[in-house]
DNA sequence: TTCGTACACCGTACGTCGTACAGCGTACTA
DNA sequence: TAGTACGCTGTACGACGTACGGTGTACGAA
């Protein structure tokens, strides 16, 4: 046994790769990507700034792990569903990660190439699609469809000002609403007493969204 | 007529926050948003870096100014036709603007309230639909859907490592191909060889994917 | 003609950032 | 015992956002 591998097995002391991208993480998750420095992060894992360098080229590489973490983390489509059940499945995990690290999905813009666990995804989904009878060409539509959906909405879900029914709407009457003069924006005003009224759920709006898109996608395929 | 009148009346002379927001718009659109900086971007417009704190109170608001400029530049829906073809028409627009300011992406994630032009947007798009018969809650369900399709597509197109067609057969057969063993990625093997084989266009994707949606919108409304 | 004021703009300085570089002690091999 | 690699670090540099305290010019009032 190598003196690395001992390293990486009595991984609880000392740092290692896997330790810096998890605590950068959790740190960008607490304080926002904003936050996330070198030197911060060094002090959460109780190093000095430039030990990271010696687990990590740069902070863009830091960024791209923590990218590929992120996609770990999203369930892949089960096996033994039909096909509209797993992409129910691994959308919604999909979802709920994205809503945990929001920061990521601003991240995605200017990282272009994909990590490990994003690439076990795609494949993981292709496949899906192709056994359930899409065509190479109709799976690739398919991906870009679900994908768009999927990461849109979890980049409006981020850029909401509330988390709870009741924090839109206090946010509703005391921010919105005073932008909003009713004679300018008469069908916005209408929106936000119905939606105040009606409750909200981003779950369910994404569920909705979603079937909608299954659905379209359903017929596209050779039931084989 | 005051000072100030005379000043914005003789704008070419001298800043504004118009200039500013602008200019930062296009050093963005050259540099990328992390290229933007407030002592280069006093730079461009010759001035002091300093000086561009009597137009904008913190870079933050200079970037919330610079999301609301490319919403400006959105087409709105159109009104005196079909509400699939306004939305067509808007869809493909704020692609296209979106693609051409692709860090606007990124930022969306981190900036919470909405700016005027963004707000003209929405108010147009939920004018439209509910013109077209969808109830108030089918109208935001739409805009939910629609919304997190352009984002999303948007979103992945900007993080697209490749332009055009050719340039993604070389990077196919370069960088993609060669991290994916055969065996253990089947599928997206199979993927990048059709891809390659039937060009690359994402405009077309792009409508294929809105047309599905807008049809599978089209049942939802109460046809009056 | 002089003065006070508001406007538009800017230089300096502070704290923080990413990271290049040149080390350090320890553990292991020869 | 000497040499070498590993894991880690302190210092320093240039760039960043921006607080603070200016400066000159234009203009109305006296």
């Amino acid at each position: 046994m190598s003196a690395k591998e001992q390293r990486q097995v009595a991984s609880d002391a000392g740092l290692s790769k896997q330790r810096v991208v998890i605590e950068a993480v959790r740190l960008a998750d607490r304080e926002g990507v904003d936050g996330l420095s070198m030197r911060r992060l060094a002090g959460a894992l109780g190093a000095g700034a430039m030990s990271l360098y010696y687990y990590v080229a740069s902070k863009e590489e830091l960024l791209d792990a923590m990218i590929d973490i992120v996609f770990e983390e999203i369930d892949l489509p089960p096996e033994g569903t039909d096909w509209q059940s797993a992409m129910r499945r691994r959308a919604a995990s999909a979802r709920q990660v994205l809503a945990r690290h929001p920061w990521a999905i601003g991240l995605m813009e200017s990282r272009t190439s994909p990590g490990p666990a994003n690439l076990r995804h795609r494949e993981a989904v292709t496949a899906c699609l192709r056994r359930a009878g899409f065509s190479v060409l109709m799976a690739t539509h398919a991906n870009w469809l679900l994908d768009s959906y999927v990461y849109g909405f979890a980049l409006q879900e981020a850029s909401l000002p509330f988390d709870t029914a009741d924090e839109l709407a206090d946010m509703t009457e005391d921010v919105f609403l005073p932008q909003l003069p009713p004679d300018e924006f008469p069908y916005l005003n209408e929106s936000a007493a119905a939606l105040v009224a009606a409750g909200y759920d981003p779950a369910e709006e994404f569920v909705f969204g979603l079937d909608l898109v299954l659905a379209a996608l359903e017929p596209l395929r050779a039931s084989a």
